[in-house]
Parts: C-alpha cells; structure tokens; sequence
DNA sequence: GGTTGTTTGTGGACACCGTCCACTTTAACG
DNA sequence: CGTTAAAGTGGACGGTGTCCACAAACAACC
C-alpha cells in the first residue's frame, strides 16, 4: 500500500492514487447531472443508470451516494435540468417573435410560438421531454441555491411561460379578461397532450407531414377556443 | 416420481414432479399476462418484472420464454389488455347516456361521456392508464387470434370510440360536416395531456376539487372548439 | 401400442443494476 | 502541525433479464 510510485506494473494504470481527489468542488456532482443528462437524451429516464453516469464521470459507482442519497434523487436532478432545458428553448422560441408586448398580432404569434417550440423539443428530443415529466414520486424538487430576487427574475418554466403570453393576450385586447382564469390548463393539456402522443405514444410512426398537420389542426382548434 | 395420487402430503408441496405439465394449454401464457395486469395496475409499467409474474403464476422464470421472446413482449402484452380495459370502460360509460343516435343533445352528452371515462380510467387505475401506452419501441401489437368479421365488430379502442362519436356529431348536425375531418386529434390531445399532467405529471398532488374543476374547464374549452 | 419428435417447464449460470458496509485518502481548519 | 469531516475506494448482497443444456409431458405416426 503505501504511497508514492508502488503498483502500477503494466499500463492500464488503473489509479495513479495521485488522481484521486483532484477534482474541483462540485465537480462530482455536476459531472454526474451532465452525464445523466446524456443519458437522458439518448434514452429517456430508463436510460439514467446511476452506474453508468459514474462510469462516465470516471468515478466508482458508489462515489454517487457522496452526493445524491439514491438513483432516484439523481434522476431527479436530471429531471430538473431536462425542464429547465425545455423551458430555455421555448423563451428562445418566444424571443424570436418581435413587436411590442400590447401588439394584439405579435401577443398572438408569441402564444403560437410557445406551442410550437414546445412541440418542437418534444419532436426532437424525446429522451430530454421524457424526463422532464419523469420526476420520481420522491424528491419533488431539488432547489440548488437558487437566488431568490423576490420576483424580479422572470419565470422560465413551461407554464409560467404560457400564462405571461396568456396574459399579454388579454393586455392586448385580445382575450377578455373573464375568460383568462385557468385556460392555461386546457391549452397546456392539449399540446402537451399531442406532443406525448406524437412522442412514445400511438401516434409515434407518423411522418413528418402528418405531424406537422397534426399540430397545425391543434394550434387552430386552440386558436378557436379563445374566440 | 411415478403417478396417480402421488404427492399433497402437506400444504409446502415443493414440486410433487406429477403437478408439472398439468395447466391447460394456455393458461401459462394468459396467466402471465394477468399477473402482469396486476403488476401494472399496482405500479405501472415498471413493476411488470417477469421474474415476479412467473412467481406469481407459479413457474420458474424461464417457463417465460417459452411464451415470449422477452420481458418486452409480455410488457407490449400486458399493454394492450390495460389498453382494451380502458376502451371496455369507454364503451360502458358512454352506454349509460340514453337516446337516439342522431338526437343532438344524446350525441353531446356522449361525447362528454367519453372525455369522462377516459379521466376517470387515468384517475381511478393510474397504473394501467400508464401501461396502456408504455408499449415498447418493439413488439408494436399482439393480435392473438383476432377473428375478423370485415368490419362487423365495432371498434372498441378509445380514438376508436372518440371518432364515432364524432361522427355521431355530424349526423345530428351538432358539428358542421367541414369541422369534422381530423378533430379527434386535437380533443384526444386535450383529455390525453390532463389525464397525464394530472396523473404522473406536475399536477400530480392536485386535489380532487381542483382536480374536477381542471377536467370540467377543459371539456368546456374543447366544447367551443367545436362550436 | 411403442417409438419419435416437438412443446413446455426446470436447474444453473452470467452480467448488470441499485445499494450497503468498512476502509483509506484527501482537504479544510484550528 | 494534528484533528476531523468529506469524498472516493473496494467488496459484497440481493434482485433482475437472459442464455444454455436437460428432462418431462404431450402429440403424432407407423
């Protein structure tokens, strides 16, 4: 045992017992939510194997207990960052729309927009919307010291989303104000509903033009529901 | 080994060696997609172990593969029985609304009766609902022996009830004939999403008042959708 | 009816997974 | 310095899906 240069005999170099404990602070941890992450993508929630992730940190498995009690709080970790990956595609999807927040055209294309960016990481990347709806039973949320300004920081997830382009609906004279309360449901259901089907679901094998009809039928008949 | 009355000389009875071979034919098979529905209706697709099902039944585990290529081909078995649950509890919701056919008022409420039933499943037999539509990348269907009388049998699967009530609909002139085409999709969307946010979605700890509040706002939305 | 061959169930084994325990090394702090 | 808590290691256990070779039960055929 030991220090210094004892063991190593042939070149697998199995542990230079010099690498331990080299890394950075939390880079354990961040490495084994980016691995999971990975993982994620590739194949849905099944896929994050805490053994695995450990593997791709280049760590022993049970080194992940050091920082998540169990699998499902990693795969927790990784269900946040999947949201919260979502959440920055759509906001970049909205951001692409221009015009003022009271313009009656450009409050509608921003709702349409958030349909279609969310429809869109649901085509393509099933695994990461998976398991961004996967959140074990346990675990609800893990909140990583998270900076709280006390509201001043715009809500970036997927419903938030959808009730400030909702909201700028009905600032644009577009939706009156008596219909607002609580139509964020049905249209969240309706497209997250086809992006399931459309996704691991029934409706999975169809082609691309189909779907993008489908989805077009989908954001008119919600069209349709706000008058 | 022998025969006769051999064997059941107490209630352990490990292996009387005769009691080998003696389950009608398939009931090995059906056996172990029941087990499997009770798995999957305690914990959803995940808790369909093979090993469990075939202890369940009273096999070896390996006794399986004789009737499946792998766990994945009893998943996608078991799979479809949860899903022809559903339709079977879609079928007998809608038949408790009385009246013609074409009677404007029966075919709405039917139509209502169907949303129902299909939130009710996902409410009441979350772990089913879930398996219903876990089936695996392979393994697409099971058709074990399906008699076809060329249309005759009607179709007892959910979009297959939501279309003829749809079609219902149009007879009672309730719904312009030009709405009709493709409408199933985005309605099934609509049920399909709250059933799954609320069921192993975020909306998960909603309670029961909200809860119906959520299903009531969304068959209202989907109501003016078509009119 | 006895032989033969195909189904069906058995026993044992393997690799992989999540998880627990005891141990050693490292980093931080006085 | 020395001490102590955190972080990583090694080895083990039970559980799972799956493969292989073998034996019993059935079916079929001459």
């Amino acid at each position: 045992m030991t220090i210094a240069g004892a063991g190593e005999t042939a070149e697998p170099a199995p542990k230079p017992d010099a690498e331990r404990r080299r890394r950075p602070r939390g880079a354990v941890r961040a490495g084994l939510i980016a691995a999971g992450v990975e993982l994620a993508r590739a194949g849905g929630p099944d896929a994050v194997v805490l053994r695995e992730a450990t593997r791709l940190v280049g760590v022993v498995p049970n080194a992940a207990y050091r920082h998540f009690a169990d699998r499902d709080e990693l795969l927790a970790a990784v269900c946040a960052a999947a949201m919260a990956e979502l959440g920055d595609r759509m906001a970049e999807g909205v951001s692409q729309v221009t015009g003022p927040r009271d313009d009656p055209n450009a409050a509608f294309l921003r709702l349409g927009a958030i349909g279609t960016a969310y429809l869109r990481f649901a085509r393509e990347e099933p695994g990461l919307f998976a398991t961004a709806y996967a959140v074990p039973d346990e675990h609800p949320y893990i909140p990583p010291s998270e900076e709280e300004d006390a509201g001043a920081v715009v809500d970036r997830s997927p419903l938030g989303q959808l009730r400030s382009a909702l909201d700028a609906l009905v600032d644009a004279g577009v939706l009156r104000p008596g219909e607002r309360p609580g139509v964020e449901y049905p249209i969240w259901s309706g497209v997250h509903g086809l992006a399931v089907l459309t996704g691991q679901g029934p409706l999975r094998d169809v082609d691309d033009e189909e779907r993008a009809q489908l989805e077009q039928s989908l954001l008119s008949f919600i069209a349709k529901g706000l008058e």
